[in-house]
Parts: C-alpha cells; sequence; structure tokens
DNA sequence: GACACCATACCGATCAGTGGGTATAAATAA
DNA sequence: TTATTTATACCCACTGATCGGTATGGTGTC
C-alpha cells in the first residue's frame, strides 16, 4: 500500500492517535476507552467514529502512526552519520539512552505494552506489532551485521538474535521501570547491554568512542565527543 | 487434625488462583473477568465473591499465590546443590531455560504482565508486583555477589543491577516471545544473558556446565513428552 | 446541495458486584 | 438422642454502571 498522493490525515485524526498512543501506554489497551482517547485529544466521540472504524482499527492505526514516528526518529538520529558500523550500532544504544525523559508513558515502546495483552485475543494487533518489532530489530541489525563482518566475522552468534536481545532488554527495562517508577533501571539495564555489544564486536572494556559508564546510583548522560553531536531532543514522544 | 495457625485455604479457592493465574497471563489484568475465572476454575460467581472481595483483592491474592509458587520452585530447584557460586548463577540461567514449555501463557511471568497494565491505574497491584520483582532479584543477586566475591571482586559493576538487568532481559523476551508467538527467542536471549553473566565472572566462551547451544534459525523447543501441540496455533479469534 | 467534519443523544451488550437463597456439618441445647 | 443454632461454602437471578458503537442532525466549505 503506498499512501503517495492519498488524503493528507485531516488535523483530528493527527490528534487523535497522538492522544492514543499517550493512553494506550498508560493504561493498556482494554482499559483504555474511546472516551479517553477524544477526551485526551480534544475532540468528541463523533470525530472519532467519522474518521476509525471503531476501537481495534484505530489502534492499529495508531500502530502505523508510532512506527512512521519511531522510523523517522531513529533515521535522522545523529548516530546514523558515524562512518564505523560499529560506532552506529553502540550510537544506537546511546541514543537509546538520551530518550529517557519524562515517566514510563512518555519513553516506553508502545507495540511492547500492546502486545503483551493482546496477543492471545486480537490477532491483528499482534501481528502488526510483532512487524513492527521485527522490522525496527532488522534495522538495527544490518549495522550489527556490518560491524561483526569488520571486526568478528567469525564469531558463532547472528545479528538478528543480538538486535532482538537488544529490543528484549529494552522492553523488560520498560516493565522494571514501570514496577518501580523510574527510568534509572533502563539506563542500567543499557550499561550492561552496551557491554555485551561491545566485547562481542571486539571493542575493549574502554571503548575508543566514549567510557561505558557503569555508574549503579544516578543515570547520568554520558557526554559524547562526536563532532556533530547537539543535544539529542526530538520530537517522538508527544504530551506531557 | 489440627490446622496450621493459618486457615488452610479451601480448595475452592486455590482452583480460582491457579485458574487466574493462567487466565491473567493470557488476556491481562483489564481484559480478564470474574465469570472467566470462574470458568476456568470450574465455580461459580457466588464461590468467587465469597473467597476474595472484588476483582483487584482477588489478583493481589493471586500475586502472593504465584510468588508463592516460584519462590519454593527456585529454592528446589536442583542448581541450589551447587557449591560453587558462579555455577548457582549459571544453573538459575539454565533452570529458566527449562521451564519454557507449552505457549507463553505457560511460561511468562504474571508480574510482569500485570505490572504493564496497572502501573498508573492500581498502585497496590504495582507495588505487589515490585516487591515480588525485586524480591526474586535480590534472591539471584546474592549468589551473583558470592560469584562477584569469588571470580571478580574489583569489578564496577553491582550484583544486584546484575540481576535486575536478567529479569529485564527474560521479561522482555516473554513479550517478544507473545509478539511472535514461540519461545524460541527466550532461549536465544538466555543465551546472551548466560555468555555476558559468564565474562563478567571471568568463565570462559564454553562454560564447564553445558554447552551455551545457541542454534540460530528456528529454535524450537524439542516436545519432551507432550504430543499435544504440534502446532502452536490454538488461538481462538476473539472478536474485539 | 454535496460532502467532510463534528456534536449529542441514545442503544445494546457486558461485567463487577449484590441479595437472597440452599446445602452441609459441627457445635450446642433440649 | 434429637432439635436448634451457627458457620462455612456455594449457587443463581438480578442490577447499576460502563462502554463500544449508532443515529441523527448541524455546520462550514467547495
Amino acid at each position: 500500500m503506498a499512501p503517495a498522493l492519498t488524503a493528507l490525515p485531516h488535523p483530528s485524526q493527527t490528534k487523535l492517535l497522538d492522544a492514543a498512543l499517550q493512553v494506550v501506554r498508560s493504561k493498556g489497551y482494554a482499559a483504555t476507552t474511546v472516551d479517553d482517547v477524544c477526551a485526551a485529544a480534544g475532540v468528541t466521540k463523533g470525530s472519532f467514529f467519522h474518521h476509525f472504524k471503531g476501537k481495534q482499527q484505530m489502534v492499529l492505526a495508531a500502530v502505523d502512526h508510532w512506527n512512521a514516528g519511531t522510523g523517522g526518529l531513529f533515521a535522522q538520529a545523529p548516530y546514523q552519520q558515524l562512518a564505523d558500523p560499529r560506532d552506529r550500532v553502540l550510537g544506537y544504544l546511546d541514543f537509546r539512552r538520551s530518550l529517557l525523559r519524562g515517566n514510563a508513558p512518555d519513553y516506553s515502546c508502545l507495540l511492547g505494552t500492546l502486545v503483551q495483552e493482546t496477543f492471545d485475543t486480537h490477532p491483528q494487533i499482534r501481528d502488526a506489532c510483532q512487524s513492527g518489532i521485527t522490522g525496527h530489530a532488522e534495522r538495527v541489525a544490518i549495522d550489527i551485521a556490518a560491524a561483526k563482518a569488520l571486526y568478528a566475522p567469525d564469531a558463532p552468534w547472528q545479528a538478528l538474535t543480538l538486535a532482538l536481545f537488544t529490543q528484549a532488554t529494552l522492553q523488560g527495562a520498560f516493565i522494571l521501570a514501570k514496577a518501580q517508577g523510574s527510568a534509572g533501571i533502563v539506563a542500567q539495564c543499557l550499561d550492561h547491554l552496551r557491554q555485551h555489544v561491545a566485547h562481542l564486536l571486539g571493542a575493549g572494556p574502554l571503548p575508543p568512542t566514549q567510557p561505558p559508564s557503569t555508574q549503579p546510583p544516578p543515570a547520568r548522560r554520558p557526554p559524547p565527543q562526536e563532532p556533530a553531536h547537539a543535544v539529542a531532543r526530538p520530537r517522538k514522544p508527544r504530551k506531557p
């Protein structure tokens, strides 16, 4: 399906989808009511059912909306400019860390939240989440595979499996962050993840680009030394 | 027959709690109805509300029931008999792998499923899950700390943080398993996790207890005794 | 007036929870 | 011994509220 020249989405529709991203990540799918989404978007139910066939179809559209947003976010991220694929892989993890602002509904993943409670009851939602997660992992795996070819060509592990491992760790870290009400655990998991990935890719314990920064108590930002590295404050998570 | 000081739970109550573990892990908290649990337990609603004050209180009791069950499971596990704490840590990960039988509702974690959709709306449930997850991680961290004292006393990482990292990876792997309808990804994540932990604890790439067995493509669980689920597709297309 | 968009009242289904009843058995009174 | 009370466990019909979805009508714009 190529929506190249299809109608530009109406502002109300975008407001509803943005609201859905926030509400669903806060309350889950089943507990999210249509009225919740309408209230968060500032529109009425009539508008909702004008733009969407029903709740499930709206959530499927929200998954596409999410994939489009995150896809653009990572495609534009500064780490993509790094020449060395290993630097891009580690830069990806550091970029993930830089996104940890606000509360769990702001930085956690819509797809992981959704699939958890719908995998057995809503096959379409499950499949949409599955393809979103796998698609993202495959994009990460491209850089991993390039780095592996350079630095660990004979290692027995697979690039896609390592990419899925990073996604699993992030998804699980979001769960722990929700449980303890703090994003600190996500940063600590990213520390371990970075160390493991760096080790698999032949980087020393102190990588050439930056120290791994395994400080348990706080979640401090690692100061990058890359040139074109402005403050990564993009526009993925919406709403306060 | 002198009963214990604490009243022995009635069989119907235990049946309801066991049913709740299964149903909640399948459908999540909000989508689980009291009638669902009663039907799965083979009792009626009257019995349900005789034993529990309401749905939320029943789930809180189910969390305790879960913690008691898993606590006993890990306390009795054979790896606990190993003398070397590092062997116990790696044995714990291998034991987690051995639990991957059946479908996602059978091997995934109640606490992670619950906290994902209740952390913002049901603080009591969130706190119960948080203490359950943290308590389990702290028990794992005891062996990790002992192994670290033996094999990596000066390493900069913390035992509890590594234990939480293992929990995050498992929780996230469960999410991916739900998305792709297969437990293979959990086994692959456990391979990576085992390698990272072994590396941090100074163990060689080939551990002494068992090979890591990184089969990349299918990673199907070999059907042990059950000839039942040759095809893991018993999904019921529930009406949205 | 044709159409996209939005507002509001309403409907039908669902579900947590209740009210009120039965069954059984142990303890207690006769 | 028999009768009565008490307590636990259980069942079922019902209800009040909620929520997804609909019906209908209004408003602006081409």
